[in-house]
DNA sequence: AGCTAATCGAGACGGTACGTCTAGTCTTGCG
DNA sequence: CGCAAGACTAGACGTACCGTCTCGATTAGCT
């Protein structure tokens, strides 16, 4: 049986630190070049001291960066709901493929996509905690367009997301081609028109929204 | 300037040699502890031979897969094309499906998409010599399909394929869900759903080729 | 500022098989074919510890052979005096051919001056630990024959040292002409026509020897 | 059997450009530093150039030092001889100690003693063709001096030159005192009184050279 | 003068070892 | 006992040379 350290005697001072160190020399050398030991050199801690605590390089830096996500007030989110979902589609589009232009976000971000796809552990951790309540929002902004007939009400909202954001995320990912303002807008008019409702397929609910715009 | 070798002194035998070793190697040990001191040993080769002839080890695994399916008898390729085009899809997403699913594909594959990530000018090889070719014979299909009228004629053809394959993709290499036939299904039947053509865009070339059946 | 090892951790256990394992090497491979890698993996033991403790291969030899003479209970040695420097001489000039003749003499002795006469900082250390005690004995013997009156009082011991050994010395380094018994006596003999006192040069700590030999 | 290079197709341009390569080289980086691939490529020459026509990397530079001093008009040479011995043998030791002081001399020297210790063949090369000349004339002065009564008639040469030699030549290869003309002095002083003549060995030439001097 | 076989420059090859780097474990005091 | 520090075994890295082995392209010396 492997001996379990004891959490509660954990230094946060050294985990701060290395944290910290970790975040700083990923945006330095990248995530490659990123070794235990300089992290452990820089946080002035013993290597022992990051193998006690985090099982791989990929989950020290998962960390790092769940750190700083989760450091605001709250933890959930939500999306912007005005009632137009294609506009709020592409504010939120528009939004995301200005996160991916900026290159702070670049290197630290690949690289954990990188371990995400090799270690089957570490992407739990990663869905779980960030990746998780981002898509949850995602889900409640779908299911209202549902509950308003902008969408097709037996839409399977997995398959949905995937049709929005993959597309996006895989031409960052493999740089494989531009991301634009306008990349955002047509993904979002190429979705609506996928996921729209059927006209056979009117409901109670969407006759009823349609009455309040026309009226 | 840095000195080249000569192309033309080349050993053949130790060329093939190296390639099936980083096959096999990356298949028994996984990508990610793959050494070039273990493909040379296997290879029966010096690993200044590797150094001379590839700049990573990345290069190496890539052009072990790309030797692989180079060594068929034509280049190019084609998808069926027996005018249903929503049949045709189904065969050709349940084939990728398929063969997502085969474990001998997943190793090596998932880690030639991680180094493929980090390395820009790898997944330029890559695009060029394994993944273009592929990506041309969807093409031609889907502007087959557009002078079929089953497409919409202004259609972005880039942006069709990533709405095709992305979420298929995505799903894989991040596993992410299931991947099923009835999976493949689904996604061809939004796909179509969002790229067919409007009503009221029919032109003379879509009149002319339903004339061409009725006729 | 180059990072200094910590002496006070060092392994005792690793030192001790590293000094084995080279001693073992030098005899089976020679000197000039002994490798750094070979003495690691003979011992047990990562490069690095090598490379952390010693500057070369020529120190790791010399420190191995440096341990074997260290070892005796005594690091201080006296030469025979019996009173007949002659004789004293003959026995310890025999001695040196004879030891000189050992098989598992050769190689490490005749490596380690290979590396003495290219490295001047190993030269100093061979002389401040093997070579210095040995040449203080035979000077504290000449010195003995000195107030003996065996000697001339003002003769140079460095130069007599140099008369009395490096022909030998040169001889088996060189293999320039037979080692043997007979020569021995013959470099004796013509050392001791060389240094004997002038019959003008008696002082008085001369007659007095004589005084207490006949008294 | 192995296949024997036809010395009479030998390229002397390459043989000369080889030498000359060996010899700057030794100079610049030394010995131990110096490889066949650099000479080789210096040299404007294919490595199995070198290889064909020579041994070992120490052939090659031994005959580079060897093509020096037999470029010059004679191969023979004398040592003074004056008829005052002392005198003589001061000229020739001070010229040594100069030689030894030289620092274009000191380095290729050192190398060739080095190898010449550890490679049995090379040292029968270097004493057939460089050293025995030298060692040749030595005697033949000895010889003069035994004929003329200055020197011991039953004195064994080999030993003389020895103990006029070694202690010089060990000061100057370990490096363990300083090479003055002093020391050059004293050393044949020494010399001469280890190798005069006894008094009862005095025979008629030796009877009518003291007359000669006397008179 | 032309033929032909050996030598040549060049450099790729299978290897060995280098000296450096990092991984992950183990050891030694300090607090 | 957790910690900083850092030595330890292990082994891959990318480089430098080794000595052998083709390649064409000169060169001889012989016919």
């Amino acid at each position: 049986m492997v001996k379990q350290p004891n959490p509660a005697r954990r230094s946060e001072r050294s985990r701060q630190a290395i944290l910290t160190a970790a975040r700083e020399l990923v945006s330095e050398v990248g995530y490659a070049k990123l070794s235990i030991e300089a992290i452990a050199a820089r946080a002035g801690v013993g290597k022992q001291t990051i193998y006690r605590w985090w099982p791989s390089k990929g989950a020290v830096v998962l960390d790092a960066f769940l750190a700083l996500s989760e450091s605001g007030p709250e933890d959930s989110m939500t999306l912007p709901d005005t009632g137009d979902l294609e506009a709020d589609l592409k504010v939120v589009m528009r939004a995301t493929v200005a996160e991916f232009a900026d290159p702070a976000f670049e290197g630290p971000i690949r690289a954990l996509n990188t371990e995400i796809i090799n270690d089957p552990a570490l992407a739990a951790q990663y869905r779980a905690r960030l990746a998780g309540p981002v898509e949850e929002a995602k889900r409640a902004r779908l299911r209202s367009a549902q509950r308003a007939g902008q969408l097709a009400a037996d839409a399977d909202l997995d398959l949905a997301l995937e049709l929005l954001y993959a597309p996006l995320y895989q031409r960052w990912l493999f740089r494989s081609g531009p991301l634009t303002p306008a990349y955002a807008d047509a993904l979002v008019e190429v979705f609506l028109k996928a996921m729209r409702p059927d006209v056979d397929q009117l409901t109670d609910a969407q006759d009823s929204a349609k009455l309040e715009k026309s009226g």
